[in-house]
DNA sequence: GCCGTTTTCGGCCCGACTGTTTTCAGTCG
């Protein structure tokens, strides 16, 4: 038994720090990005990588080979790093603050420590300001006033941006840009196209045959603060939210290759050069080149990837996850569309937070095409909203009732809740109460910072409840505020495996809780999933697409979710449990 | 340091932009 349980979290910025150390001390290149692959990869690792070190299968870990296989034994058996305590020895490591710093790399920072002795950026910014950087080999004024301006944009940079904020921050840019004369299309790439759940720079995209009055358009849009770098084909700028922004401008007959490469991942993008130099082809954003220096142009991704030899690969899925791999062997999955979406099984009404009435709700299901809409409001506990009391059921199933007959059968209305699981783990209703429900979600609400044990004890009680049919939003987390609990998840899915409930990712944006990792997990495990919106006015029924994406990043397909079935099977499925 | 249906050794994606330079290094994505 050891004490050393370093989360994946921990490990990888571990290993990102040694890859920083390294890199400012001069380390082959490879070496490095070996270090950054690894710390990647432990990061996005879905399971507990102590569990995997506990089997002896740490080497099963894409990027983790025997060097640090051997350096996270050290740090699991130990709690410490020799490699790393020496390393900090050699270069400092503060100094790894500089390279937050931008167009701040490893080799200038490596210079300002040798030559100046500098180890931090108040250092830096100190010998900046009384001119000592310009006379250095390779600098000059403006990269020393460049270097100023990168630590004060460092002072007030925005971290990621939340896929929901920068969604219409987006598309209102793109709208402008397709106002500029000459613009044949603009979309987002980067990973706002692949629905990445926090956003860091915009990456926009214009097909256009001249790309200078773009460009001149786009710096001088009235929001910018400041141009970063313009050029023929790329610009950057940062606006006056702190938000920036690049715009690459390639024509129509090339738009293909440039959209594919502004989309990413980077890591995914490397994986289709690989593949395409293995057929004799350079893969760049310009196009295919042979080695004759012939071209292959391509005005759509999708011929991109088909003269890879590979189907196309939706944009939700393009962080070189195993993806490349499974579209060679034949095995991509059947991602799940919006469209697959039969029935919406999470929303409140005006019995409890919900804004509108039951039929209004079902009335906006209907309009979204679903077959089957459930009312699933709060029990009393949750102190915030107004709850539904026991005796309020058969009011509000005489609502139902009333909805059902007036909407006929274009919609089938079924009556649910939205159980608490309270800080005790007890649920809010009795199990006599719960058997009459047609669908009942468990969720967490309060007390979400209860010690990992504690809180994933109250989850297995609602998990092994046989009335429970969904846990809705599993672990509690709001995007970017709130950390979800510290649940053991693999204790969670074994659980859930046993009972056979199914798991919920909601679709709302600042939830996507499971996300996308925890999801491909489950449904490796079989555990049987459930999008939802959790939608509290009709206007927001229209947020599943969120989940949709959050479902095709986990590799979901329309047959784990329990609401892309059949109406009859999702019906038979209810019954069928307790 | 990792990895392998062309390799267990010798590769490891490709280009734009900037600033310092007279042809390139550094940084970024």
């Amino acid at each position: 038994m050891t004490q050393h349980q370093f989360t994946n979290q921990e490990l990888a910025d571990i290993f990102e720090t040694i890859a920083n150390l390294l890199e400012i001390k001069g380390e082959v290149i490879y070496k490095i990005l070996a270090y950054r692959k690894a710390a990647d990869s432990l990061r996005d690792y879905g399971g507990n990588v102590y569990t995997v070190w506990q089997e002896g299968k740490l080497t099963d870990i894409p990027g983790v080979g025997k060097a640090i296989s051997e350096k996270i034994d050290e740090l699991y058996t130990t709690g410490h790093l020799e490699f790393l305590d020496k390393l900090s020895s050699e270069v400092p490591p503060s100094l790894a603050e500089l390279l937050e710093v931008p167009d701040l790399g490893p080799k200038k920072v490596a210079l300002f420590w040798k030559e100046l002795g500098i180890t931090d950026l108040a250092g830096l910014e100190a010998a900046a300001q009384a001119g000592e950087l310009q006379n250095l080999p390779g600098m000059g004024q403006k990269s020393e006033a460049k270097i100023l301006a990168g630590i004060e944009a460092l002072s007030r940079r925005t971290t990621r941006t939340p896929l929901w904020k920068a969604w219409p921050a987006a598309d209102e840019l793109l709208k402008k840009l397709l106002n500029i004369p000459g613009v044949e299309q603009a979309v987002a790439g980067g990973s706002l196209r692949r629905m990445k759940e926090t956003v860091g720079d915009l990456d926009l995209l214009v097909a256009a045959a001249d790309s200078a009055p773009v460009m001149e358009a786009f710096t001088n849009l009235p929001e910018v603060l400041q141009v970063i770098g313009s050029g023929k084909t790329k610009s950057s700028v940062e606006f006056n939210n702190g938000l920036r922004a690049q715009l690459w401008v390639h024509p129509p007959e090339r738009f293909g290759t440039a959209l594919q490469y502004a989309t990413g991942s980077k890591d995914h993008n490397v994986r289709l050069r690989e593949l395409s130099l293995k057929n004799g082809l350079s893969l760049s954003e310009h196009g295919f080149a042979r080695e004759d220096e012939s071209e292959i142009l391509c005005a759509t991704e999708e011929e991109v990837y088909e003269v890879l030899g590979i189907p196309w690969i939706p944009p939700e899925a393009r962080e070189d996850r195993g993806e490349v791999q499974a579209a060679l062997a034949g095995e991509l999955p059947d991602f799940i569309e919006l469209s697959d979406i039969q029935a919406e099984l999470h929303t409140h009404s005006t019995w409890s937070d919900g804004k509108v009435s039951i039929k209004e709700m079902a009335i906006g299901a209907r309009d979204r095409g679903y077959k089957i809409l459930a009312v699933t409001d709060h029990s009393p506990s949750l102190g915030i909203t107004q709850g539904v009391t026991i005796k309020d059921f058969k009011g509000q199933r005489e609502e139902i009732d009333r909805a059902q007959e007036e909407l006929g059968d274009s919609i089938l209305i079924l009556q649910g809740s939205e159980v608490e699981i309270k800080a005790d783990g007890t649920l809010d209703y009795p199990d006599q109460v719960l058997a009459e429900l047609d669908i009942v979600f468990a969720s967490l609400h309060v007390s979400l910072r209860q010690p990992r044990e504690q809180i994933t004890k109250r989850l297995l009680n609602a998990i092994q409840n046989p009335h429970v049919d969904v846990i809705g939003h599993p672990t509690g987390r709001l995007i970017p505020d709130r950390e979800g609990a510290d649940l053991d998840i693999e204790a969670v899915f074994a659980a859930a495996v046993e009972s056979g409930v199914a798991m919920e990712i909601s679709a709302h944006p600042e939830r996507l809780d499971l996300n996308d990792i925890h999801a491909r997990q489950a449904i490796e495990l079989g555990i049987p999933l459930s999008i939802n919106t959790d939608a509290h006015t009709p206007g927001e029924l229209d947020l599943m697409h969120f989940g949709i994406a959050t479902a095709r990043r986990g590799w979901v397909e329309a047959k784990n979710v329990i609401n892309a079935w059949e109406p009859d099977k999702l019906l038979d499925w209810l019954r069928n449990r307790g």
